[in-house]
DNA sequence: TGTTAAATAGTAATTATTCTTAAATAGGAA
DNA sequence: TTCCTATTTAAGAATAATTACTATTTAACA
């Protein structure tokens, strides 16, 4: 995930946005994360480089990554707005204890087919599947040991697909 | 999806919670919705019948009744928290647009295994599946067409599973 | 190099939610 | 049935995240 200041210029190039060097920092910051950050985890890593800069800035720039296409922006819980610069395709595990958010991108999660039963006129244009429980640490802390049965899901991975046996 | 009024306050004792009126009222509301609606909506649903009645009460009921389990929070984008006594393992059609929330009860999508590439001490409890796009009424008011490709969905439901076609 | 639209920074405003506190009340005990 | 008490309610204040406003600065192009 490394990337030259010539890439992001041209990226921003190709989306008619200006290169500046606040807007380079926090587009960069966020390349180099995979931690999802918020808005203020960006401004605490990129405001010793630009001490005059406003959190507004921040906000703003994010704003303008995120309707160009470059970025995403990833909600869980209606706390605060988490980014993500990655954008293929992919899916998320969430620490419901410390609000950690770890991609996953098994592929086999891309390939899952209209649902069933929704209104025909509905056009799905992307999905995501957001997978919650405990990290490691956490579940250490609380002293929590693994069940995998609470989720529904099958404990280990079928070859070959994503469903389970048919009930 | 009819419940008597004996049926919540079963509810209620069952969780150690007081069956007060403007409780009933407000859980009773919410389990009448599929609209997933805000703690605003719901305010403003219950408040004909109870004028004095503060929109800190209805917070204050929805939080009492999510850490009960009686309902689940809902999450989309982080402007708002949004709301459903839905308890049935299900997922989410969400319109980008205009924001609703569609239930999407296809069993299939219950069914899902671990996925590949996790850390090993992350234990999962629930996952959901969200899928975004157009409802029909934006859908139309924007004169777009469907396509379904954009998704990365197929367009037709798979017989007996819900992969697709290894690559 | 000059021009201009876009970007930045500072401050204020807004929105959703939580906190604090006093009064009211549901539900169990006497 | 009445009393007691912890819970619930309501009202207002407080907070946190985000957006709006505005004057100044600056990148990009001519």
């Amino acid at each position: 995930m490394d990337i030259s200041f010539n890439d992001i210029k041209q990226k921003f190039q190709g989306c008619g946005l200006k290169t500046t060097p606040q807007r380079t920092a926090i587009y960069d910051a966020l390349l180099r994360s995979t931690a999802h950050p918020t808005a203020e985890d960006l401004f605490d890593q990129v405001a010793p480089q630009f001490p005059m800069m406003s959190l507004n800035t921040v906000y703003y720039t994010l704003g303008v990554l995120r309707t160009s296409g470059l970025i995403h922006e990833v909600n869980i819980g209606h706390t605060r707005a988490r980014f993500d610069a990655n954008l293929s395709p992919h899916h998320h595990l969430i620490c419901v204890e410390c609000q950690a958010i770890v991609d996953v991108m098994d592929p086999r999660l891309n390939r899952l087919t209209s649902p069933a039963g929704i209104p025909k006129d509905f056009e799905i244009t992307s999905y995501q599947v957001a997978f919650r429980g405990f990290c490691g640490s956490c579940r250490r802390h609380a002293g929590r040991s693994i069940n995998h049965s609470s989720s529904g899901l099958h404990p280990t991975t079928v070859k070959g697909g994503l469903h389970g046996k048919s009930s």
